[in-house]
This record gives structure tokens, sequence and C-alpha cells, in this order.
DNA sequence: TTTGTATATAACAATACAGTTATATAACTT
DNA sequence: AAGTTATATAACTGTATTGTTATATACAAA
């Protein structure tokens, strides 16, 4: 599985959320995913893992899980090949402001 | 579908490229993935629509199918989020190049 | 050294998704 | 009008993915 179906899953993004608060051991992913087993928490930081979205440091029998840029930076990149397809909205956006600006409105 | 799930598919991100080069019709676009039938590339087209990241303009029977940004943006945004967490990543990066430019390198 | 705690893995079921072929729709051509 | 071209949709199939429960592993505690 590749970075973009790793974020494809939202419970994963929403994991990704909460590791972005604080790292975070699977005891403490379980509880704050009630809708979901521990295996299914354990299979899903696997998943993140595996594609550069967190790391893990083993703490005795604890794995505290922390949130990792490398696949996120993957993403953006990835994104940033089409940027300039989205230039004329930015354009358009900095018109508006600088209209806007100059009639004193905010 | 989402916009994440959307891009997930590696046919659909092969197809954004494709369209990134120039506007084509669903002939054409079949024409350039060989290994999937018409109708597949359809739905393909249908996802990618339906999360804003094209846009079809009629032609006769033809279907003019174009890259928009609008979907890509909401991407840029979730990753926005985070960007932050890869911060000294930029650091390294930019020490990294400006060391490269102090020896005279690239 | 037995029991408890923390996490991972195995095996399986349900669902989602991408692919296929067949067919429908709609516009152009003759 | 009949045939052709361009695209979409329907129905179906195979595979992937997410979830589950049961169990294994590994360390801690008593």
């Amino acid at each position: 599985m590749d970075v973009f179906s790793a974020v494809a899953d939202s419970t994963r993004r929403a994991m990704l959320d909460v590791l972005a608060e604080r790292s975070r051991t699977v005891t403490d992913l379980v509880t704050s995913f009630p809708n979901i087993s521990q295996p299914a928490v354990s299979r899903h930081l696997k998943v993140l893992k595996e594609n550069g979205l967190v790391t893990v440091q083993v703490h005795a029998q604890q794995r505290i899980y922390s949130l990792q840029p490398n696949g996120l930076v993957e993403l953006d990149n990835w994104i940033s090949k089409y940027k300039i397809f989205w230039s004329d909205h930015l354009d358009s956006l900095e018109k508006y402001l600088s209209k806007n600006k100059e009639n004193g409105e905010q």
C-alpha cells in the first residue's frame, strides 16, 4: 500500500490528527477510537508506519507512536506538480484582495 | 468517495498527469490507457469530476476533460495542517543548500 | 514462576472498488 | 431514416481492505 492509500482511510487520518497533538501509546489510541478494536488500531498504525507517517519508540511493553512528516512530504511533492494549475485562482485572490484594499474594505 | 480516495488510485493519478499536459476527450484518454477499457476510463473520470479534480466541456458527442485544481487545493489544505511537523526537515534542506552554495557546488 | 499488561498477528467475514462485457443514449453522417 | 461515433451506465466478477475474534509474544509485577 502506498502513502496515497494510507491517508485515503478516514480513520487513519483521524489517527494522524490525534498524534499531531502529541505522541501516544497504542492503548491511548485505542481509547481515542472506541469504535474500533485494538487489533484494528494496531494494523492502521502498521500502515502509517510503513508509509513514513509515524515512528515508533519501544518503551518496555509499550509502543509510543509519533507523527512523522516523511510520508506527508511525499504527498506534498506530488501535489506541488499541479500547483501551477491553481495559480490562476491565486491571481484572482490577489486581485480580489488588492481591489478591496483600494476600496478600504477588509 | 472523497478526494483522498480519488487520488489513491494510481490510474486516476496517471490520468491527472495526462490531463496536466492538455485537455483530452474520453477517446484520447482511452488511447492513452490501453490497459483499461473505455467504460473503466469513463468511471475514473466520473470520480475525478465528482471530486473537483477535472471539469468537462460538452462538444457535440465528445466530452473534453480538463484538469481542475479545486480538489487538489482541498488536499493541499489538509496537508498544510501538518507542515509544522516538517519545519526541521526544511531547515535541514536550507542548510544543505546554503552549504553547497558556499562550496560552489550546483 | 505465575499472572497481568501491552501490542501484534492469524484467520475469517463483510464490504468496497476496479475491472470486464453488454447495452443504452445522444449526436453526427450519409 | 439508418448507420456510425462518442460516451455513459448496468450487471457482474475478482481482489483488496477493514473490521472482527482468537491467539501469540514479550515484558512487568507479584
